[in-house]
DNA sequence: ACAAACATACCAACTAGTCGGTATGTTGCG
DNA sequence: CGCAACATACCGACTAGTTGGTATGTTTGT
């Protein structure tokens, strides 16, 4: 909240959420859990925080904002046309997959599974996180409609909500298999479809 | 294991489980959650299942059987086109969404989640009731494909999963949004990309 | 000095699982 | 039939360990 950086410590113990929580869950994810990951003692972590849940509603804030970092950054961002920055984001999100199954699943989707029905306020920040994703998808997805299927029966945001959950959907068979082939089948997948909302010329 | 009928309290706290931990989530749910849910008593519990893990692998099991028969059962199923069999599947799920979010959501969705590094048992169940329900699919697909677009690229199988990862990333928006709204857009796209996949008229 | 940051010990509540015991059949046998 | 022997289902108090959170300091930077 100060205009400055972050505390270390607070920083190590929203990052070490972010990892834990996405193996483990958030019920089965101790504070001591998080407390040894991050290398800080429980004083610390409750001199930070006011409680566990008041913890993740700020990682789940971190994150947000860490990964639309990641994405603003990545080149395919740069890209001048929509359509080669939506085929750009699903490339980077095939690349992702390289990296190991806690690494690429998103900390949303995994929190907002078992808290949506208990823990009202992790529902909300995560609807709010992911349907921000999504809107940052849905502004390239609707400048490319209207340059490339402006005629379309579709929404644009309805195709961004679409992508999300392949995504998601993907995440949960990585982890059931272990592995993310599933996961870039079901890319590969997702990107005929967009093809052929998108046709490739645009329509002048 | 019986070849008779599962005995009542052991169904009773099977069933409980289904709804509890699609609400609450697998750690979250306490033994005496699902005591007091199927109306048993903790002695009760342990006399039948060695451990909350056996249970919920039991869960699955139970899970999986109760929803083979219900997509068997399903008008859909009897339709003599496998393309129709096909659509009808989605019509059915899209039905389904009417219902309240935990009464929709899979239960080995929820499951793998929060358990995929942890407990490699559940894991295991929950990887291979959903591939067997994907292997379900891809029979009609694969059907359907011979039948309709024989020199398709895709393969039967890559197509399911691809389904049921959709059908897994719109329950999390159905839970984060506490709307199904989400999940029939996300069913309307993949419909349309199906469509695209298998023309409407068969090959000879 | 003073406050923020950190450390340690601690607690009350909760959790999975146990255990001794009861109730209700069921089976075997004279 | 009558009765013992056994099996299954069930009960709920109890335990050993864990949990989120607190209380009470100590350190550190300014």
């Amino acid at each position: 909240m100060t205009p400055q950086a972050l505390h270390q410590s607070r920083l190590k113990i929203l990052e070490a959420a972010t990892d834990v929580v996405r193996t483990k869950g958030y019920a089965a994810t101790t504070v001591d859990d998080l407390c040894a990951a991050a290398g800080v003692t429980k004083g610390s972590f409750f001199h930070h925080f006011k409680s566990k849940e008041e913890m993740v509603l700020e990682a789940v804030a971190h994150w947000d904002s860490w990964t639309d970092g990641i994405f603003a950054a990545a080149p395919y961002a740069a890209a001048a046309d929509p359509r080669d920055r939506l085929f750009g984001y699903l490339d980077f999100r095939r690349e992702l997959l390289d990296h190991t199954v806690p690494q690429f699943t998103c900390l949303m989707g995994t929190l907002v599974q078992e808290t949506y029905e208990t823990h009202p306020a992790v529902r909300a920040a995560c609807d709010s996180g992911m349907s921000s994703h999504v809107a940052m998808l849905t502004r390239d997805i609707e400048a490319a409609r209207l340059k490339y299927a402006p005629d379309a029966a579709w929404t644009a945001e309805s195709v961004g909500y679409f992508i999300q959950a392949v995504l998601q959907g993907s995440f949960i068979f990585a982890k059931a298999k272990q592995d993310a082939a599933v996961a870039r089948g079901n890319l590969a997948h997702l990107r005929r479809y967009l093809e052929s909302l998108l046709g490739k010329e645009p329509v002048r």
